[in-house]
DNA sequence: AGATCATCTTGACAACGTTCAGATGGGTCC
DNA sequence: GGACCCATCTGAACGTTGTCAAGATGATCT
């Protein structure tokens, strides 16, 4: 009566309670931010004791581990989506960049987490850099498509540093600046991000000089 | 026998206390992180009971205000030294940025605090813009002179948020990632900040195209 | 000297992260 | 089927935190 081609190791008496709790606590990040998330809401919101997610999570800090993959899963999907929608290879760099801060923009509870996780394991997240389809990866590539010299190393990876580092500023900067003003002025977001990272000569354009 | 040429509304029993919090947090933060300050923590190590501090301040959060403050200051020293340590205005900016990240290297706490305690008040840190001595104006005012159109206002504000924007996240990157390799390749940490923001078209050649 | 008022202490409260001993109940083996 | 096992969940507890209200303290002003 047990269906055994369950993909994952059984869940028990609840369903699937990790699950549940990573999905709690994405919602109550995004809602309230994430200092009002505490251990004992998200437990309360999926309707379990205070103790029970200490079975699944050794920490809290390993609840929001949790938490910061399922937003570097959201962004692979948003810088995919991003990639395939240009294909002049100057403007794909620009238009990833565009994509990271708006993902910033509509995410900026679980963006913030995302980074403050890992921020004292002396290391940038695992999942941007540390496998083949990373994100950091994924930067590199189009960067090489836009004419970077696949040779150059050091120079490849100050490019790519100097992309994320661009966006990554204005990530942050718009997540306590709305500069509604000058986004009026450009005539919407999208102009008024393309307008800053167009200062970045990477973005601007590709890698030739 | 009171000298009542004392600037600040006098101090009483402790001699003064708002201070002596102040320095206590500062040094807790850069101790152990911003997380592990507590207000308990902080009276303890001012040598006053736990509820001693609000009577100097609301809240938590207000310390943590102050903090930020302390370290607006320590930057903005860092910047006039850079300005006045450069005189050829297209390398003036770019110094302004490496002077910034340099400062975040050295104080990654502190300098998570400035941006931190202001987060939820969806602006930018008020000592940041919005005074004639601000550190906003100060790059603005080293783009200018390094051949920004001063009339141009809007492409004026884009290329210093630009310059904020790409120092800002160099800065944030160096908090979790060392990045040790490429420093040693490049011959030492200045090398490495002034290779990446060699990638920045306003940092690289001031505003000239 | 007596009143005033900012300053600091004491004691309390709810909420938090975390731990531990025990209850529960599905899975496995005889 | 019954006995066991072990992952899962509960209940109660501990120490710590932010915050508040009531009272003690002592400098200052008239």
């Amino acid at each position: 009566m047990k269906e055994s081609e369950a993909p994952d190791p059984r869940p028990y008496h609840h369903g699937d309670l990790r699950r549940a709790l990573v999905e709690a606590a994405v919602r109550l990040v995004e809602a309230d931010g994430p200092g009002a998330m505490s251990l004992r809401a998200v437990a309360r919101e999926a309707g379990v004791s205070p103790a029970a997610p200490y079975h699944h999570f050794k920490d809290k800090s390993e609840l929001l581990d949790a938490v910061a993959h399922e937003g570097w899963e959201k962004l692979d999907l948003a810088f995919r989506a991003a990639r395939d929608a240009e294909t002049s290879p100057p403007n794909r760099v620009r238009e990833l960049g565009v994509a990271y801060v708006r993902f910033a923009i509509a995410h900026p509870a679980l963006y913030r987490v995302m980074y403050d996780c890992s921020r004292d394991k002396a290391d940038m997240p695992a999942h941007v850099h540390e496998n083949e389809e990373s994100a950091y990866r994924r930067v590199r590539d189009v960067l090489i498509s836009a004419g970077a010299d696949p040779a150059d190393e050091v120079g490849l990876e100050l490019a790519t540093i100097a992309c994320w580092c661009a966006a990554h500023g204005l990530a942050e900067m718009t997540t306590f600046k709305q500069f509604d003003a000058l986004k009026a002025e450009l005539g919407g977001e999208d102009a008024f991000l393309r307008g800053v990272l167009g200062h970045v000569g990477v973005f601007a354009k590709g890698l030739q000089r």
